[in-house]
DNA sequence: AACACATACCTAATTTTCTTATGTATAAGA
DNA sequence: TCTTATACATAAGAAAATTAGGTATGTGTT
C-alpha cells in the first residue's frame, strides 16, 4: 500500500473484508476498488498485493477461478469458510485496534 | 508493539503524539503510559522503542536530557521545535489514514 | 504501424519495522 | 537470596511492505 506508507499489516484483512462485500473479486479488482474507495488515498501496490492473495490462499483462506475475459487472463478469488470466519476475525481485530490507538492519540476522550 | 502486531509504522507516530501531552517522557515511562491508556492492550516492545527513540533524535525531532533518579539513569527525551511540526504532520496523517481504512472497512457508510 | 496507456498477472531484491532474545545495572520486596 | 520492577541498550531474525522489473493483451492516438 502507497501513498501513505502507513498501516503495515492491514492489507490481508482489507483484502478478506472485501471480499465479504463481493462473493468475487480478481486482483486488479481489488486495487481499483480500493483506489475508489477511498478517492484516490490508498493505492495498492501489486508487489504487496498479490504475494499477500498467495500467502491467503496457501493458508485456506481464499480459493481461485480462473477466466479468460477479452483474451486477458483473471484470477478470481472468494472467501473459503475458513476465509469468511477468518475475515470476521481479522477485522475485529483491527477494530479493537483503531479503538486502543484512538485512546492514544486522543488521551482526553474518555477518561471523563 | 506486541498484542496486536498490526499498525506497523505508527510508533513513531504515538511517541511524537505523547510528547505534544507531555513535555518530557522516558523510555519506560512511555511503555506504561501507553499500556495504561489501552488498558494494557498494547505493550511497547523495547526493542522497538529505543530504535524508534533514537531515530527520532538522530533526525532532530526530540533533544534528550539524562537524569540520575534514585541511584537509575533516567533518559528525558523531549520534542524539539521541528518534533513539533512533525508530531503534528504524523498525527494528522494517521488520522487521514484511519478515515480512508473506514471506507475501505465500511463501504457503506458515506455513499449514500 | 508505432506508441502510449490501461488491463492483468507475476516475482525478486531491498528496505523498513517489527519481535525475540539477550545483556547490563539498580532498587524494592518476599 | 531470589524475584520483580525499573531503566537503559543492541543484535539476529522475521514479516510485510516498496521498488523495480518482467510477461502479455486490448484500446486509443498519431
Amino acid at each position: 500500500m502507497s501513498s501513505s506508507k502507513l498501516l503495515k499489516g492491514s492489507l490481508a484483512t482489507i483484502v478478506l473484508r472485501l471480499l465479504e462485500e463481493q462473493e468475487k473479486m480478481y486482483g486488479y479488482e481489488i486495487t481499483q476498488k480500493v483506489k475508489q474507495l477511498t478517492a484516490g488515498e490508498f493505492k495498492l501496490t501489486e508487489g504487496a498485493l498479490y504475494p499477500t492473495l498467495h500467502k491467503l490462499e496457501a493458508e485456506g483462506y481464499l480459493t481461485t477461478e480462473t477466466q479468460q475475459v477479452d483474451g486477458r487472463v483473471r484470477k478470481y478469488y472468494s472467501l473459503t469458510k475458513e476465509g469468511n470466519a477468518e475475515a470476521k476475525a481479522k477485522v475485529s481485530e483491527l477494530e479493537e485496534f483503531l479503538v486502543n490507538l484512538q485512546k492514544v492519540l486522543n488521551p482526553k476522550l474518555g477518561l471523563g
